[in-house]
RNA sequence: GGGCGCUUAGCUCAGCUGGUUAGAGCGCUACCUUCACACGGUAGAGGUCCCCGGUUCGAGUCCGGGAGCGCCUACCA
């Protein structure tokens, strides 16, 4: 027999030592890369498994929100591979098209330089040598968290294969009448120098001044006011609009108006659209620079004149005096021209929502231009109804109305940007201007006839592509064996910030294209804020970076955290002190593995275990542990990580270091061995350890792989061991149960009251126990019998420091009398006691008489005595019983305590 | 204007289909350097569950109304 081994471990746990070590291991082994299986039908093929990493933006840095996602994405992969799935994470970035374009921009800028100077062809070769240098990066920092990715699958929205799949998508949506091309007014971007999608508009409110503007009537002396705040544009009014019941305004219709300064004349149209309530009631109507006026121009025939260019300067059609000036300067002079001719009514602070780009902060700038666009009407419907019929589940599920509000107020889609980065949009042009939209340059010519065509020069949103990826990254719209066997995915982890940008669009073309969902669920995360719940950004200072805390924290203590703090709906709001916490929660897994190492000898980890042979706290440990593998997968199936976390920490930390490492010291010590608990603290650290693999994969690698004889549970890597499943057999039955209940408290009223003496662990005890009623039912027999047998007092001597445990009346001067279950309990110190403060005793009896009161007059109603189910009546009495029990026994303390003083 | 969510201990949050005296982490207090761990142990203090009303034997939980905060959406110029 060996003695104490040597164990070579440290006393603190330091990740740094280790982590990177097992993200090497792993990836030279090619752990997680996935295949498909050759005979699919074979006995015992794997189901797949398949996730999508929400692409990170090429030239990007990993944010917390990364992070967070990163994590439970990796959590439900290394989850389900170990449940014996074959399950891919694939991972990949993202061109993000003005982004990307902007940074380098941004650098040429440094050197006095624009993209224009460059050429197209110079640009995007800059591009392409920015995206080799950063590409690493995300992948550097996705290792670093421990993704169990598929690096032989990584893909690139600009790869060869997803471009093909654009094209594809884009001459299919085209030849289905879906895309077409054509001028509308547009969100232009004149930061961006390019129109955008109504999704990149930002509504923010802005501080402006509203204006009322007299109109002259043609042929007659009235006149009549317009409010608005854009007075610029009415070099651009086409049309005074008022609602069709207006009273005020009737006799107008079929008039004219005379728009100052320009002097032009235009009709007045009625229009429900216009609120009587707000300003005056009239409207101009400026149909090329606003985007309700858009439509009312529409509704009625309306022309338009383009009064502003793509660069925010007026046109010649604004007038000679116009021509040139920037929004600002031609406002300036719009309005002391109207001053002048006395046309200027009235001037208000106006507070109200304007649309700003998202990406440069400019004022959007509604704009007639040539575009392409995508009806997706159609699809939209599809992707509502699979959202109802449960094909794509959303969770949480709160967000159903959000989604359906935006599917059923869908508008075309602005698809065309007027940038260089990104997929060029397949369309060509001959001399004579017509259009050939085709997957190649070659198909283009072939349907003109001739050579002689230029592509288009726009790009596509970045978004389309994205749209794409469930299925582009497996091959399509080749039907490969990939595609066939990973399509659809089983679950989508993202923001919900990007649910229509990004979410919903997948869900249309994969619906469109593949004829189904390209997920069935998808998890919502909340946004990642900092530890007061203000939103993280640059200007605020509070940007957590992952690598930093990773550095400080270690990959596991970042991943529990974020996996904890993930409630459904909810925010997250980020606390460093948090992490500090869960790190301990590593150094408490380390140190007791460390114990656990230090006392087994040469057991090796058991694979089975003799279960009759077991005494009882083996027994119950071997139960919370089941109990535990069946609440950690239930919850994980319901995308609770908040739930499977919290579970798993104080299943290991309470029962099995508090509890059952306490329990296991005196049933390994010499001369009062129990059978096999060295083989139980084994196979539940084991068990723990795989539970715990999903959400802490490098801490829980590297302590598994020093556990004697782990090779038996898989022969290389907790990665690929199979995650334990909860054994029904092990559940403890009720008997058992309410020993273990009784037993802890007693340990607790020990502890209770030595604690209560300002005694110390070293000032021993003895218990006296008794019958606490005068007929002795058997339970109590047993209760007496089972906290005197010779197993229960030795716990009870290393657990509560009790010398001896006696079944006799307590000696005088013992006040204390606790009772349970009809046994009293007595403890007597054998040093002399001070007296417990007796005005914590007058609260404690105070609290206790109070709810006596509440007990007892809940049982005295008839009603509720009548209605409520028995076992809950049945709670009640028990409990009034225990309460007046805990009254006398607070009384006698109380006054032997007052005769003593 | 429409929609959604939130309001529970000093802080950040859990509380499933209503059922004993409402929980966790951190923080705080007292005692303990006990041979796995001071990133530790034991014990403890701390809450009119936002307000009002209703249903019920019983409401943090269900229903109605209100207040405050946040987010999304929207053609009152």
């Amino acid at each position: 027999m060996r003695t104490t081994p040597i164990i070579e471990m440290e006393k603190r746990f330091d990740p740094k030592s280790y982590e990177s070590h097992w993200q090497n291991e792993w990836a030279a082994k090619e752990y997680f890369v996935c295949a498909v299986p050759a005979d699919l039908s074979a006995q015992g093929a794997q189901q797949p498994y398949c996730i999508m990493i929400p692409p990170p933006n090429i030239t990007g840095k990993l944010h917390m929100g990364h992070a967070l996602q990163s994590t439970l994405q990796d959590l439900l992969t290394r989850w389900r591979r170990m449940q014996g799935r074959n399950a891919l994470w694939l991972p990949g970035t993202d061109h993000a098209g003005i982004a990307t374009q902007l940074m380098v921009e941004r650098d040429l800028a440094k050197a006095g330089q624009s993209r224009q100077d460059l050429g197209r062809e110079r640009f995007l070769e800059r591009v392409w040598a920015w995206k080799e240098q950063y590409q690493g990066n995300i992948r550097k920092q996705l290792d670093l968290l421990g993704a169990s990715c598929d690096w032989t699958r990584e893909r690139f929205t600009l790869d060869e294969g997803l471009s093909r799949a654009v094209r594809e998508a884009f001459v299919r949506l085209y030849e289905e009448g879906r895309i077409t091309r054509g001028e509308y007014l547009v969100n232009w971007s004149t930061g961006l120098d390019t129109a955008i999608s109504d999704l990149e508009v930002e509504m923010r409110p802005a501080k402006d001044k509203l204006w009322k503007i007299a109109y002259p009537i043609a042929d007659s002396k009235e006149r009549v006011v317009v409010a608005t705040t854009r007075p610029e544009t009415l070099l651009g009014d086409t049309a005074l609009a008022v609602h069709p019941d207006d009273e005020r305004y009737r006799h107008l219709l079929g008039k004219q108006a005379v728009v100052p300064i320009a002097g032009r004349l235009i009709p007045f149209v009625a229009d429900e659209s216009v609120e009587r309530g707000f300003g005056t009631g009239v409207v101009k109507v400026t149909p090329y620079h606003d985007m309700a006026d858009f439509e009312t121009g529409r509704r009625h025939g309306l022309p338009g004149i383009q009064v502003i260019d793509r660069k925010g300067l007026m046109t010649a059609a604004a007038g000679a005096e116009f021509a040139g000036l920037d929004v600002e300067a031609a406002r300036e002079l719009v309005l002391v021209k109207l001053r002048a001719a006395g046309l200027l009514v009235h001037e208000e602070d106006y507070l109200h929502n304007v649309g700003f780009c998202q990406r440069s902060g400019v004022r959007v700038q509604p704009l007639m231009s040539t575009q392409w666009f995508c009806d997706v009407s159609a699809m939209a419907a599809q992707a509502l109804a699979a959202q109802q019929d449960g094909r794509l589940e959303l969770v949480p599920a709160s967000w159903g109305k959000t989604w359906e509000h935006w599917l059923q107020n869908i508008r075309p889609w602005c698809i065309s940007r007027q940038l260089w980065w990104g997929h060029q949009i397949p369309a060509w042009y001959d001399e004579a201007g017509r259009c050939f939209v085709a997957r190649s340059r070659e198909e283009a010519a072939a349907q003109a006839g001739h050579d002689r065509l230029t592509q288009d020069g726009d790009v596509l949103d970045t978004w389309f592509s994205s749209a794409l990826w469930p299925f582009s990254t497996l091959g399509w719209p080749e039907k490969t064996a990939d595609l066939a066997y990973f399509y659809p995915t089983s679950v989508l982890i993202t923001g919900f910030d990007i649910l229509f940008f990004w979410v919903a669009r997948m869900a249309m073309m994969g619906l469109h294209f593949t004829g189904q969902s390209p997920f069935a669920r998808v998890h919502l995360t909340g946004l990642v804020r900092d530890a007061e719940g203000v939103k993280m950004s640059k200007t605020k200072g509070n940007v957590l970076d992952p690598v930093d805390l990773v550095e400080e924290y270690g990959a596991d203590a970042v991943r529990f955290t974020l996996a904890l703090l993930d409630s459904p709906g909810r925010d997250i709001p980020l606390d460093p002190e948090r992490m500090a916490g869960y790190r301990a929660f590593g150094n408490k897994i380390w140190n007791a593995t460390r114990f656990a190492l230090s006392k087994v000898g040469d057991t090796q980890v058991p694979t089975s275990i003799g279960y009759a042979r077991l005494a009882l706290p083996e027994r119950w440990i071997l139960s919370r542990l089941s109990e535990t593998a069946a609440s950690v997968d239930a919850a994980l199936e319901e995308f609770r990580f908040d739930i499977a976390c919290r579970d798993l920490y104080h299943f290991f930390w309470s029962d099995f270091c508090d509890w059952y490492i306490e329990m296991a010291k005196s049933g390994l010590d010499p001369g009062g061995e129990r059978l096999l608990v060295k083989e139980v603290l084994l196979l539940t650290l084991d068990r723990a350890l795989r539970l715990l693999h999903p959400v802490m994969p490098f801490l829980t690698e590297e302590l598994w792989q020093k556990l004697p004889g782990h090779e038996a549970i898989h022969p290389q890597t907790i990665c690929l061991s199979a995650y334990p499943a909860p054994e029904a057999a092990w559940i403890l039955s009720s008997a058992e149960t309410e020993e273990m209940v009784r037993f802890r408290e007693t340990v607790t009223i020990v502890r209770n009251e030595r604690a209560d003496r300002k005694l110390t662990h070293r000032d021993k005890a003895e218990l006296y126990l008794q019958s606490a009623k005068s007929e002795v039912p058997h339970s109590e027999v047993d209760a007496i019998r089972f906290l005197t047998s010779e197993s229960v007092q030795r716990l009870l001597s290393s657990m509560a420091g009790i010398r001896k445990v006696l079944v006799a009346e307590p000696p005088p001067g013992v006040a204390n009398r606790h009772i349970r279950d009809g046994v009293s309990l007595s403890v007597r110190f054998d040093v002399v006691v001070e007296a417990v403060d007796p005005e914590k005793l007058r609260l404690e009896l105070t609290k206790c008489e109070e709810n006596i009161v509440k007990v007892r007059a809940r049982l005295e109603s008839a009603e509720f005595v009548a209605k409520a189910p028995e076992a809950v009546i049945a709670g009640a009495r028990k409990n009034l019983e225990t309460l007046e029990l805990e009254r006398a026994r607070l009384r006698a303390v109380l006054e032997m305590d007052s005769q003593a003083g």
